[in-house]
DNA sequence: TACTAATCTGTTATCGATAACAAGACTAAC
DNA sequence: GTTAGTCTTGTTATCGATAACAGATTAGTA
C-alpha cells in the first residue's frame, strides 16, 4: 500500500532511495560539494534525472536562511523609467542566480510601509526600493533593520545606500547645450518635487543659469506624464519670449511638444525643446527629441550589484558609484529665431 | 546562558513564551481561528507588537504547501504591453494577498523553459506566461504539470488557459474606420508572426479587406519596435498610392509616422495611420493618434483571477472571457487625398 | 606496523511554521 | 449525576531540505 505518493512531487529522499544513498549525499551532490565519489554522484543524478526531480527552494530557505530572492518596491505607475529599472533588475538578478519579488506601491508612508513589509515577510535576502520614501523613510528603516536594502531614490535620507544617476551634470549639459545656442535663459518644466531626482535637476538647472549669469524664469511643476507636460507646454507656449525649454522627462517633453505645436508654435524654429531620459520613442517624436540620456535599466542592474555586495559581504564599506549621462543631440533644438 | 539570540528574528515561540501559551495558539490567532478567547488573543496581540513578530512566510509555505506566490515570465524587452501587463499582475496578485516572482527570458526554447523552471523551483502556486511559446509549449507543459497556468499568447496550444483581447474586433474596427473614410484598402505593418497577438491582426486584416471587396496588398513585418516602424514608413512613404496604414502597434506606429513626415507625407491629408495598443504617449504623437485601445494591464488583472480560480477551484470549469477592443479617433485619420 | 590524515557516507537535529490529534474545562440534556 | 458535545488550549508529527557530527574506509607516513 503506498502513501497517498499519487501526485506527489518527489522530494530528496525518494531521489536517495531511487539511488540508494542517503539524503545527504543527494544533497551533497546537488551542491556540488567536493567529497563525493564520481560513481556515486552520477547515480544520483541519474535517480535525479529519472525522477524529474528538482529542490525545493522553500525548504532549502528555511533551513539556510537564504531565499537567494530579492524584493523590489516601484510605485504602481506605468512609465518608461519604472519598467526599464525594474526590467534591469530582472535582469541582473537573474545572472547572479536570484529571483525576484516585485511589489508595487503608492506614494504614501502606508502604502510603502506595507510593501516593504510584505517582501520583508516573504523572505527576500535584501530590498531595493525605488520610489521616493521621505516620510517613510523612518518605519522603513526599522522594517528593513535586519536586511540589506538599497535605494534609487535620494530623497530618503537612506542615502548611505543610494545607487543613481548624475543628475547635476545631466541638466547642466542640456542647460549649456541650449544656452551654447544662443538662447538668452531656459525654461523648466519639472517633476513632482517629492522625487529627489525632479528636486535635484530643477536645483541643477537654477545653479546652471545662475552661474552663467542668466535670469532664471519660475519653474513649472509636472507629474511625469505627457498630460501635466501638455499643461504645461500650454502656458509656455502663449509666452513669446520662451525660446527654451528643459523639461525633466522625455515623456513629458512629448506633451510640451504637442502643446505647443497645437498653439503654431514650430520646433525647433521658434522653441528648442530638450527632454531627459531618452526612451525609445524620444528618436521618433516629431521632431525628434534632443534630450539626456541616463539608462533605467542600467541603474536598475547597478543596484542589484550593489545589493548583492551588501548580502554577501556585509562587512566592507560600499561606496556608491554614480553614472555620467550623455547628451543626444537630435531635431528638437536650434538655436533661437533672430529677432 | 542565551542561545545566540542575539540579532535573531523572533520566533513564534518567542511570542508564544512572552504570551503565556504555545505555539500553536499564537498561529491560531495570527490565522483567525474562531476558538480562541479574546483574552487570550489579545495577550498574544500584545506579544506580537511588543517583540515585532512578523511570520515567517518561508516555513507556512513548506508546511502548508502554498507559497501565496505566483510566477510571471514576460520577454527581456522594454516595451509598452509588457510593463503594463506586469503592472497590472502587480496590482491584482496584491490586492488577492499574492506576491509575483517575475522572471523575463529571451523567445529561444531554452530560455522559456529555464525561466519556468525556476519558478516553479522557486515553489510558486500558479504561472502567468506572458511570452509565444511556441516549440517551448511541450516541455513547458511537462514542467507546468502540476501548476496551475495561463498564457495570455495563444501561439502556445494550451489555449484552454488563454486570456486576452479580440484581436479579430480590434483589426476591424481599425480597418473598416479606415474604409469608411473612403480609403481604397489598408496597408499593415504587422508584429512578428510568433506572437499569436500579431499573426491573428494580419488574419483578421485580410479577411476584413476581402469581406469588404477591397484588393490585399502585400503586409510589411515589424518587430514591435519603432526602429522596425520607421523602416516601414520609409518603404510605404515612396508608394504615392499607400493612403491608409494600419500598424500593429503604437510604437511602431510612432516610427511609420516619423520615416512619412521625413519623406514630405503628411498626416492625415496624404496617409492616414491607425495604431494598436492606445499607449500613454499615443495621445501626444504629432499628429495624435488614432488607435484601437486594449488594455493590457487589464489583461494582467485578468490573468491573476483567472489563474486564482483554478488555484482555488481546481475541479472547476474556467471559460476564458475575452475583452472587447474599442477605436480612439484622433488625428491621424481622415478621407484620403481627392484625386 | 601503527598511527594520523584525508575521503566518503550516513545519522540526527534543526529551521519555523501548521495539521492532526488529544485532553481538560465547561455547558446542556436526559 | 452521568453522558455527550462544545470550547479552548496544548502536544506531537510533519513539510523538505541542510548543518553538524560521527563512523567507516582508504591512503599516507613515520
Amino acid at each position: 500500500m503506498q502513501k497517498r505518493q499519487f501526485n506527489r512531487a518527489p522530494a530528496m529522499r525518494d531521489v536517495a532511495q531511487a539511488a540508494g544513498v542517503s539524503a545527504q549525499t543527494v544533497s551533497r551532490v546537488l551542491s556540488d560539494h567536493p567529497n563525493v565519489q564520481e560513481v556515486t554522484k552520477r547515480r544520483v543524478l541519474a535517480a535525479v534525472e529519472e525522477l524529474g526531480y528538482r529542490r525545493n527552494n522553500t525548504a532549502r530557505a528555511l533551513v539556510t536562511g537564504l531565499s537567494r530572492t530579492i524584493g523590489v518596491v516601484t510605485l504602481a505607475t506605468n512609465n518608461y523609467s519604472r519598467s526599464s529599472l525594474a526590467l534591469g533588475v530582472e535582469l541582473a538578478a537573474r545572472e547572479a542566480g536570484y529571483a525576484v519579488n516585485s511589489v508595487t506601491s503608492n506614494l504614501s508612508t502606508q502604502g510603502l510601509t506595507e510593501a516593504v513589509s510584505r517582501l520583508v515577510q516573504q523572505g527576500v535576502d535584501g530590498l531595493i526600493i525605488a520610489a521616493p520614501l521621505q516620510e517613510a523613510a523612518r518605519r522603513v528603516r526599522e522594517i528593513t533593520a535586519r536586511i540589506p536594502t538599497v535605494t534609487t531614490d535620494g530623497s530618503s535620507g537612506m542615502s548611505d545606500e543610494l545607487v543613481g544617476v548624475d543628475q547635476e551634470s545631466a541638466v547642466v549639459l542640456a542647460t549649456n547645450h541650449l544656452l551654447g545656442l544662443g538662447h538668452r535663459t531656459v525654461w523648466h518644466v519639472s517633476g513632482p518635487p517629492e522625487w529627489s531626482d525632479a528636486a535635484s535637476r530643477l536645483d541643477s538647472w537654477r545653479r546652471a543659469l545662475e552661474k552663467a549669469g542668466r535670469e532664471v524664469p519660475p519653474e513649472l511643476h509636472g507629474d511625469w506624464s505627457p498630460e501635466s507636460g501638455y499643461r504645461s507646454g500650454l502656458i509656455l507656449g502663449r509666452m513669446p519670449d520662451v525660446t527654451a525649454i528643459l523639461v525633466a522627462s522625455d515623456e513629458m517633453a512629448f506633451g510640451v511638444i504637442r502643446a505647443l505645436t497645437e498653439l503654431g508654435r514650430r520646433i525647433p524654429e521658434d522653441v528648442s525643446v530638450v527632454g531627459i531620459d531618452d526612451i525609445d520613442l524620444a528618436a521618433y517624436a516629431t521632431p525628434p527629441l534632443t534630450t539626456v540620456r541616463q539608462s533605467f535599466e542600467d541603474t536598475g542592474r547597478r543596484a542589484v550589484f550593489h545589493l548583492l555586495e551588501q548580502i554577501e559581504n556585509p562587512e566592507a564599506e560600499h561606496t556608491h558609484q554614480v553614472v555620467e549621462p550623455t547628451l543626444v543631440i537630435r531635431k528638437s533644438t536650434a538655436p533661437p529665431p533672430s529677432v
